[in-house]
DNA sequence: CCTTCGGCCCTAATAAAATTAGGTGTTTTC
DNA sequence: GAAAACACCTAATTTTATTAGGGCCGAAGG
């Protein structure tokens, strides 16, 4: 899928995307216009989907992170699905299997916080909510190789 | 935390941190030097935590996403924590509350591959296993707004 | 077997972007 | 009420990205 020249670039990337063609160039030892093309090529793949960056919750006082899983009421889903895509403090969500449920994260600043937010969703799902520990993986891409 | 110029800032980032300062700074009606500045401001504070770029896991060939939770066995906390930072196809991965479990993304390119992978934990910990059929949110940073 | 085409790379020149330097007005502090 | 801090500006400089134009295989086809 991708030769080690792209998966480097990629990694690099990754790390940090404004690294410039000259680094990026160095690094891989080709020159700045040919890493170009390869960036190009990347993006036209949807290899790279984009750029952008990193915000950090807790900076923003969000000192608090759950994972909710959200099974909604029968013909309530798409009432769910849109109360959650309007509240900002949800985070990703995945619908996933097993009776229609949502698995979504919360960024909350208080424990009040998010019982107020739980509540708004009380009547039209059930939900089991686990607050956040610590993450021993921030946030990781999938495996660049194909092995 | 952010004032209107900041929050719109980070907003044009997070869809596109290629956005040039030109752009920036025109969108925000402030000279490149200025936004610049509030740049490595914002980094600084450590609102913005780093640049990156988003890589998509179907073009890599990994079709499929589950969220399992993993409760590991008496005394097998840190090997299992151990073995999912070392096995590239887990994502994030959160630790949480209610029996020291973990929450984690899992990528792969078929339903063998997933099974393969939690059989080699089966001996380690308990795992329920959810399958993403949709992702309504991929990927959302917390509310920028205090309100 | 030789030619042609496509892929992938290069250097050098040009265009665009980021950074730096130096200065102005406004608000906060002593 | 002066001084310092702040947030911004323009203009000059430096760095980066892009474009233009060619060379070198290696595979495909005559």
């Amino acid at each position: 899928m991708l030769d080690e020249t792209d998966r480097e670039i990629v990694e690099i990337l990754l790390r940090d995307s404004r690294t410039s063609l000259k680094e990026l160039a160095q690094a891989v030892g080709l020159s700045s216009p040919s890493v170009s093309e390869r960036l190009r090529r990347l993006e036209e793949r949807g290899v790279i989907r984009g750029f952008t960056v990193e915000v950090d919750a807790k900076a923003l006082g969000f000192a608090i992170q759950a994972i909710v899983r959200i099974k909604p009421l029968p013909g309530k889903l798409h009432v769910v699905q849109k109360l959650i895509e309007e509240t900002p403090q949800f985070g990703e969500c995945d619908k996933v299997t097993g009776d229609d449920c949502f698995v979504a994260r919360l960024y909350v600043r208080s424990i009040e916080e998010l019982d107020g937010l739980l509540d708004r969703i009380a009547d039209k799902a059930e939900t089991s909510t686990a607050i956040v520990k610590s993450q021993p993986i921030p946030r990781r891409a999938p495996p660049l190789q194909s092995s």
